[in-house]
DNA sequence: ATTACTGCAAAGGCTTTGCACGGGT
DNA sequence: ACCCGTGCAAAGCCTTTGCAGTAAT
């Protein structure tokens, strides 16, 4: 992704381009591992060389009201993030806390087969709009898979 | 609920009677609010007169690991509890925290919807064991609905 | 020039922990 | 008699806030 192209996504959500938003919207971009803020601080590290947890979290809360990205708050655990805001499905390991993505295509399927009758027959009865469907998975790992990313 | 049938239940889950306990899951069930730990404590300390927040929130953790109670962990603020251990949807309003429940009957019809076919085969391809689907829309109030309670 | 992003440190909310006491089996 | 449930206070973790300085438009 190149800085013009982060630039014209910035522009397009409302959010003004600065160094640390670049860098902090690319290396979440980079990786599939839906980090938290200090993991994300810690990649971002490695590259440019100040940025404090405050701005990090400040950036991310950014980022999720102009909907580029997506927060997921986890049980007694730092909250994690996901650039993809397409709504896949996630999978969240209970013995580890990591949250891994499902793959398009099955998450296509689940989601697809839910009824949008059954949803717009709900907001009647219930006096209310639903906004979003969140759907994910709890689960162990069994075996390594292949080819996880960073 | 009578005092034998939850102790009976304890007992099957194997958690011991003590009166605390079943002051809490006593209030728990009788509320349909999803209360979080000190709105719980206040519930029961209306009846019972002394009770800890730490003893809370031992007791809901011990409840949660022995299956008879449910934890949802909400963005940025308390985690809930929820009596009712079968697979229902929750419907979560942005704007007020609240979590109210989906009628059986619809969270049965949207549940049922998902192939278990599907969830096999990702079993397969991702090398792990789904344990638990979780499944909550997110949306806000448009009208007051009847006979909400406590 | 104006606006708002950033860093630092301190405060805040929710939850857990350590220890002494009292209740349950 | 033993074990563990309970209360209190303190610590802990994650996150937000206040304020001074700096960068972006």
């Amino acid at each position: 992704m190149t800085s013009t192209q982060i630039s014209n996504r910035f522009q397009q959500h409302g959010i003004r381009h600065t160094r640390r938003r670049e860098a902090v919207y690319r290396a979440l971009c980079a990786t599939r591992s839906h980090p938290t803020a200090e993991e994300l601080r810690a990649m971002v590290l490695r590259d440019d060389c100040t940025l404090s947890l405050a701005t990090i979290y400040s950036t991310l809360d950014l980022f999720c009201r102009q909907g580029i990205v997506r927060r997921m708050s986890m049980q007694g655990r730092a909250d994690r993030f996901d650039s993809t805001t397409a709504n896949h499905l996630h999978l969240r390991l209970e013995d580890t806390g990591e949250v891994v993505d499902v793959p398009d295509d099955v998450s296509r399927r689940i989601l697809e087969s839910v009824d949008p009758a059954i949803l717009r027959s709900l907001e009647r009865d219930m006096g209310v709009e639903v906004d979003e469907i969140e759907f994910s998975l709890v689960g162990r790992r069994r075996t390594e898979p292949v080819g996880l990313a960073t």
